[in-house]
This record gives C-alpha cells, structure tokens and sequence, in this order.
DNA sequence: CAACATACAAACCATCCTGTATGTAAGTTG
DNA sequence: CAACTTACATACAGGATGGTTTGTATGTTG
C-alpha cells in the first residue's frame, strides 16, 4: 500500500533527510553570518523553523549537531574540488589555474570563512577537536592532489597557497580592501610557478 | 607628607595601573587557554584573583576590557618587532632572517594564537571590528617595514608571509605536527629568497 | 488493527553571563 | 580635618543558553 500519491505526510526516513539538512544549512548559515560563538541552538532552530524539541531529536546534543555541520562544510568543499578535478577545461593546464581555483573557491561564498571559524573553535574545544582534525586531513590531502600532476614539489606549493589563502580569508574578515590581496596573490603565483 | 616608607597601600594612580595590568595579563591568559568566546568577565576576574565590583571599576563594559586586551597584544607583537629591529645582528644580514624572525614571533608563545582568535571574532562583531581593523593595520605595515632593507617588492613578501604564517598557526591550534609546516615553511623560504 | 517506535511541539529548569546597584574603606584635596 | 573622590566587595536583576521532560500525532510493523 501507501502510494506515493495518496500520501500527504512523507515517510520517516523522508522527513528524518529533510530535517537534517535543513537544521544544517540554517547552521551553516549562522556560523556564516554570525560566528561559531553566537552560533546557539535556539538561533539555529529559529532559522530553520523548527521547535528545538525537532531539534534535539535529531541532534540530542549541541556538539552533534557542530560535529555534523563541520563535516557538511568540508563534503561541501570537497565537492567543488571534485568537479574541478573531473572537468578538464584543457588537456595541458598549468598550475597557475590550479592556484586560481584555490582562490574561488577561498573567496566565493562563506565556506571558508565558516572553516576558519570551526578551525579556531577546535582549538580550545576538546569535544570538537578530532573531529576537525580528521575533516580537515582529508580536506588538505585532496588539495594537495590537485597539485600532483604538475611535478613533484607542487603538492607543497599547492599546500602553501592553502594556508596563505586561510590567513587572507581571516585578513578579509576585518578588512574590506579585497585589491591588495588581490595584488599580493598574483606576487606569490609570480614566485611560485 | 606620605613618605614612600611609611606608605602602607600604594597610590591611586598606582593600584590603578597594577589593577589593570593585572584584569589585562588574566584576560590574555583566557583568551591564549580557552579562545575568545569562552572568555568571560567572571572568568577573567576569577584568573586575575579580583571581584567583579574591581574590574567593572576599571572596565565599565566587556567590551572595554576586551578591546584593552587586543590593543595589549599588538602592543606586546610591537615591543618584540622594535627589539628586533633595533638590534642588529649583523650589518648585512638576509631577508631570510626576517622570515625566521616571523616564524619565531610566530609559534613562541600564544600571542598569535590569541590574535587570531580576536581576529576571527570581530568578522562578525561590530563592535570589536574597528578596534581590530586599526590595530591590525598597524601590525602589518610595521611588519611590512621590516623588508624594507632588501629592496622593493621585499615588503610584499613579508606581508605574504605574514598571511601564511597566521594560516599555519590557526593549522597548529589543530593539528600537533609541527615537522610538515617547518619543512613547508623551509620551501617557502627557499623560493621567496 | 494493535502494539510500538518515531517526529515533533511546548514548557521547564539549572546554569551562566553581563550590567547595575549598594555599601565601605581608603586616598586626595581644599 | 572635613568634604569629596576613588577603589573595591557583595549582592541582585534580567536575559540567554543547553538539556530534559512531557504530551501528542503520525508512521511502521507483527
């Protein structure tokens, strides 16, 4: 029975799916927009428009629902590096554009802000800690990877520009001029390629 | 009258200084071991052995005392770039040991880790922003100063290395091997030199 | 269809936080 | 030395937060 027709309440497992990403995204938003301090669960539930009670059935503890919310973050990342990776938009590609896409994906839209958030977070909470640590492993290695096919040597290139990027990315939380950077970036791929 | 010998409790002008410095050394302290959102007024005051009624005599609001606690880093950050400055080791010395230099000031002691968390914070604090924003700007550029010995474009590259050194200690606040930045930090060198 | 598990809402509670009196002792100054 | 100000302690008020509990409606399953 139960046809998907007739039913006006969707099944568990749907609505389960459903909540979750939702109870995230609006996560995700409020580190984004307001910092991972302010970042309480009754904000969070507000965004969503969800009762805390939904909340604290899906996610029973604050920590769970972060945890969770940080692992998004990087499945985010990850995701835009993979289609990067799979569409070769030129057979012979040089390294440069792989800086240049370490860039956009830096400087367009909040993930990395939201990451350096959790980053500093993590330091001074022993809950959160590994499992940043092991995101962010994962996270860096497939950066790395980009660089593998430009010559050994790249994937520390690659790496740096990472934590150059992840220093920027907190400069441009404070200041607003984005040309300097800019500029300061074009030296270091001047030097590095 | 009021001999120095006979004073039993010092001056105003004195107990207020030692108040301060006091309410300014525990906030650091709290802010270095716990991160800047854990870092609240009954805390500190509980750290620096004070009441409540002592610290919001000098520091009416919180965030009076925590924009005098950023102003202290920066101002400490200076005292070690002016001794160094001052201080020649050499008449003819590398731009290499201006980036050692940075590593040091970098990753001995907590300073910056404490400044990257004031700097994360105030991305999404309107408050602490301006404040920020100011003594940030003056870091940098006197940390810029510091490649002006080794010709133009120097001065670039001490601020990139700035960016990436503040990427790689927010990187340590999280992961504990310190063998791959030092190595990472050593091909940096190696190109930009 | 009946027993059970799941999804959610609303209220409650203990804790912590910041700011604000209020009171007292000690310096400072006319 | 007397008026005044400063330094500090204690206590309280109002708000926010995270976790727990209770109640109900809706799947799900034997």
């Amino acid at each position: 029975m139960t046809p998907a027709t007739e039913r006006i309440r969707p099944t568990q497992g749907q609505r389960t799916d459903a909540m979750r990403a939702r109870l995230l995204e609006a996560t995700l938003e409020i580190i984004a927009e307001e910092g991972w301090a302010n970042a309480s669960t009754q904000k969070i539930c507000k965004r969503a428009g969800v009762s805390r009670g939904a909340q604290t059935h899906h996610f029973p503890t604050k920590d769970s629902l972060l945890i969770a919310a940080v692992q998004e973050i990087v499945a985010r990342y990850q995701r835009d590096i993979d289609t990067a990776t799979s569409r070769p938009d030129g057979p012979d590609q040089h390294l440069e554009d792989v800086f240049d896409f370490l860039w956009g994906a830096c400087f367009e839209g909040n993930l990395l802000n939201s990451w350096m958030e959790v980053m500093v977070a993590s330091r001074t909470d022993a809950v959160l800690r590994p499992a940043v640590r092991e995101t962010d492993q994962t996270a860096v290695t497939a950066m790395r990877a980009l660089g593998d096919p430009y010559g050994p040597g790249a994937a520390d290139l690659v790496e740096l520009t990472v934590y150059l990027l992840r220093g920027m990315v907190v400069q441009a939380g404070v200041h607003l001029d984005d040309e300097n950077r800019r500029k300061l970036f074009e030296v270091w791929k001047k030097i590095a390629c």
